[in-house]
DNA sequence: ACATACTATTTAGCGTTGCTAAGTAGCTGT
DNA sequence: ACAGCTACTTAGCAACGCTAAATAGTATGT
């Protein structure tokens, strides 16, 4: 199977990362590999796709990040700490009911039986 | 639930159109109908969304349109017909299968059980 | 000392594409 | 005349994922 981008990811990718940090929290270079393994190949995302998102997401206090010190900290480039925030976690919950919704009612026109 | 719109149909209506003609040809006005309605009330596409989509297939030659005439012709403003054509038909489906693929991938994170 | 490679973040600029909003036009009913 | 429905057209906008390149710290090899 091809890669899934582009225009397929638009408005679901917020909800990608939203997921991944419920499962824990993690930096921007990570959640990229996580959802790069959760993807099972199909995806692909750069840095330049995924930074930008957690930027917005953290802007709209979805998620709050702040860059790792001292016990955490390790050699290496700084590294910011992303983890989800309370509005975050509701607005995961809101997003997985649109994604059911979303494919319920889509598939059930692409799929139709001809 | 809200209104399916924006982002999130990006890169999926073009399948929702073919989808949509391979149940029968049909013109853009009627295809709007029929997308509302499949859509149970999640859908809400206006005219200046659709046509654009169906110029953009008909360039692509995945659909084929004409002007009703004769026969078929009723009063009122010109329809043009549409209906799929042999590469769309091939098209779609390969669209359903990069759907289920898509819902896969990208609902097998944004559910992840948490 | 220099190159290469990996981790980690940043950002300018681009292109696709769905949406807003307005217009044209024919027909019907009041 | 006017409103309202069908039917199509199109200019311009804005969101957002992608390309591509830059910066920087560490480790390893020559």
């Amino acid at each position: 199977m091809d890669k899934i981008s582009g225009n397929a990811l638009r408005g679901h990718l917020d909800a990608m990362v939203l997921a991944t940090l419920a499962q824990g929290e993690g930096h921007g270079f990570e959640i990229m590999q996580r959802l790069g393994s959760a993807g099972r190949g199909a995806l692909e995302l750069k840095e330049g796709t995924l930074y930008p998102v957690l930027y917005r997401l953290e802007a709209a206090k979805l998620i709050v990040g702040k860059w790792e010190t001292g016990a955490t900290e390790r050699r290496g480039p700084r590294r910011r700490i992303y983890k989800l925030a309370r509005n975050g976690r509701r607005d995961l919950k809101r997003r997985q009911e649109q994604w059911r919704h979303f494919t319920q009612i889509i598939g059930g026109i692409v799929e139709a039986p001809a």
